[in-house]
This record gives structure tokens, C-alpha cells and sequence, in this order.
DNA sequence: CGTATCCGATACACTGACGTATCGAACGGG
DNA sequence: CCCGTTCGATACGTCAGTGTATCGGATACG
């Protein structure tokens, strides 16, 4: 009774897991966080309602497998941006910034479902947690990219850390501003270059500092 | 026929309005953007549906026009921060940053409700110009504050445009963070420290190449 | 190859929100 | 002071979406 063996993990189950967690990501796209249901994720991805409550209890529950997929890829995306850093011979402040910045582009599909995802989320404690666990670890992985792409071409900055999460909150905040605007990639050139500037005379003062 | 005269606009009218703007407000940051319906606004304004639907015709119009009397406020607010660097007598540009920054506080409630409404205004084409043009508006206006401003201090930067959208952006930014952060404040002063210097050094900068 | 198990499809009842139509009442002009 | 107009309340039909319960078929395993 109490003992409710979990379900077997099957081929199949997990099958239609990966599929229902594509279709989510592409209708949230479409039709938004709000808009969706479970019929249309279902409907595209082939199957029909009764597969998802099989497979998951609640449409945040399925999201939330979403947005920790997409998550982990970022993380990835930005380990593989410093090691193209590594490999590439750059000596330049302003290029490594470039080089960073440039290497997680806009995906601005993504980030107009995790806009409405996290902005979903906040109403949700349990969602909440989770989201800023995963922001943290976001945030925390990336420093050390940042400082050590910084410390090969020699400079260090006061408070990397924090300057880690600023750059965490300008790439957010530039994604937002160019969700509205109709011209993306030429804002994000744009800030691309305002903060190569900017770093660099910010990394500059701290070595005349030290 | 074709003349439908327009509904005069009587006392009653346009305090029913009012009230139900701010019930809007009110009940989209308690229930969420994507959580509001038409009949918790009324009862929350002490209406019920059928006044709604005799001054607005779709819960869009409503929050659309919510939103715009926000933002106006907005760029009051940055009207005042500027006024208030000009009466402080600051002579440092550390300071300039601080104080427009300090000036435009977090919002919690406030920039919940921005993103969840930017974020569902993406999906409408008619809202999303209106939003497009009010973004511009408000970045329009906040440049010649910090122009102005940096001038007070005699400093200048290469690009103040990119700069103030920048501002605008880490401002967004950050907020989108401390949304999903506990302790909002502590960041958010961290972040208008990590800011006052990188400024600061920016500046200094241009200067030097002038 | 047979069988027990699990997965996904189908059918059903229910909820909540929407928009409209209608009605009483308040308001403003003459 | 009276009457037409308009505003807001009430009642109704409609519909989309949810969650559950049941059923047929595929799958894993002996």
C-alpha cells in the first residue's frame, strides 16, 4: 500500500518524456507561458492529454523539466565560450569581453519563454526555489570563466563576483530590451562594444590600483 | 449610424475608470498578470463586470492603459532624480551614479507586474508597438538627465546614448535578479557600487582621449 | 509464446471565465 | 421638475481547459 513501487523507466517512457519537453519549449515559444495548455504541448508533440498526466501531474512540473534543461545547456554554452577564448590567442581585454559576450548570443525565442517562465515562477514558492537555486548556479559558474579569461591577458577586477553578475543582469536586461526592439543584433553589437570599453577601463583602474 | 457620437465623458465615467486602473494594479500583483480576470478587478474596485465592460472592451485595454499612466510616472521619477543631483551639491561622479541610481528605487511589486505584462505585450502586435514606443520614450528621456548630470561634474562619455540604454538595461536587469533574490537591497546597493566605480573609470577614460 | 504490467487513447463531468442582452437607476439638460 | 440618455448590475448561454476513470494495445519478461 504505502510502498508504491516508481514506475519502471522504460524506452518509451522516456521517449515521450523527451518529446512532450520539446513540444513545451517550442509552444511556449508560439503561444506563450500563458497561453499554453496541456492539449496544445500534447497535440504537438504527437500524443494526446492522457500521455502527459501519465508522464507528469501539472503543466509547472513539465516546465520546470524545461527550464532545467535549457538551464544546464547555458552553462554549458558559456564553459565552451571561455575555452574558445582559451584556444583562440587573444591578448586584449576588450577581446575576451567580445569573445564572452558573443559566444551566448541572443537566442531570443529562449528568452522570451524564460521571461514568462520566471516571471510565472515568483508566484510560486516551491517554483521560486528552484529558479534561484539554478540562477545562483549560474551565476557561480560563470565567475570563474569570467576571472580566468580576465587573468590571461594579466588583469583582475576589485570584486569579480560581483561584476560576474552584472554581467549576468546586463545580458538579461539587453535581452529584454531587444526582445521589444525590432533591430536585436545591432543593440547587442552595440552594448557588445559599450561594455568592451567599459571593462576595460574598469580592469585598467585596478591595475593601477594594486 | 456610421457617427456614433462618443460616450460624454462624465464624472462618473471617469472615476469608475480610475478605480478600476488601480484595482488593476493591485490585483495584478497580488494574482499575477496571467492569473487576473475581469471579475476579480471589478470586485476588487467594488464593481462588478458589467461596468467593465461599459468603459473597456478587452482586459488588454485595461492593462495597456494601467501600464502607460506607470511608465509616465517612471520618467517623472527620473525627472526628479535628476533635479535632486542639481540641488545636492555633488562634484564627484561617483556620486552623480549613486544618486540617479538610488533615485529610481527597486519596485518590487511594480517591476513584477512590468515583466509579466512586457512579456505577454511580445505576443500582441498592437501592444507590443505601443510598448516599443514608450520604451523609446522613456530611454529618450533618461539621456539628457545623465548627460546633464555628468556634465554638472565636467566629465563626458564617448557614447552617452548606448550608455543610458545600457543604464536602463543593468537597471532591468538587476531588477529581473532581485526579483528571484531574497534579499533584494543588499544586491541592489552592490550592484549601484560595482556601477559608481565602473562608471567612474569609464569617464575617466574619455577624458584622457579627448 | 504466453502473460502480467504499464502506457497512452478515449470519454465524461466539472469548473471558471468570457461576452452579451436586458433592466433598473442615476445623472444631466431643458 | 421631468424626461431622455447613459452607466452599472444581474442573468444567461457558451466555451475552453482541467482532471479522472476506464479501456485497448504494446512491451518486457519468464
Amino acid at each position: 500500500m504505502g510502498s508504491a513501487s516508481e514506475p519502471r523507466v522504460t524506452k518509451r517512457r522516456v521517449e515521450t518524456r523527451q518529446r512532450l519537453l520539446e513540444a513545451a519549449l517550442a509552444v511556449f515559444a508560439e503561444q506563450g507561458f500563458g497561453r499554453s495548455t496541456v492539449e496544445q504541448v500534447c497535440s504537438h508533440a504527437g500524443y494526446t492529454r492522457g500521455a502527459f498526466y501519465s508522464n507528469f501531474s501539472t503543466l509547472d512540473e513539465l516546465f520546470l523539466a524545461m527550464w532545467e534543461q535549457r538551464s544546464a545547456e547555458q552553462i554549458d554554452r558559456m564553459r565552451t565560450a571561455f575555452e574558445a577564448v582559451e584556444r583562440a590567442s587573444v591578448h586584449e581585454v576588450g577581446s575576451v569581453v567580445a569573445h564572452l559576450l558573443q559566444a551566448v548570443p541572443l537566442d531570443e525565442e529562449w528568452y522570451r519563454v524564460s521571461a514568462e517562465f520566471t516571471a510565472h515562477a515568483l508566484r510560486n514558492p516551491d517554483l521560486r526555489r528552484v529558479i534561484v537555486d539554478r540562477e545562483r548556479a549560474i551565476a557561480a559558474a560563470s565567475t570563474p570563466f569570467v576571472l580566468a579569461a580576465l587573468a590571461r591577458v594579466g588583469r583582475t577586477v576589485p570584486d569579480p563576483d560581483a561584476l560576474a553578475q552584472a554581467l549576468v543582469a546586463v545580458h538579461d536586461g539587453t535581452a529584454l530590451q531587444c526582445l521589444s526592439e525590432p533591430d536585436n543584433p545591432a543593440v547587442w553589437q552595440r552594448r557588445i562594444d559599450l561594455f568592451t570599453h567599459v571593462v576595460t577601463a574598469y580592469s585598467n583602474e585596478s591595475r593601477e590600483r594594486s
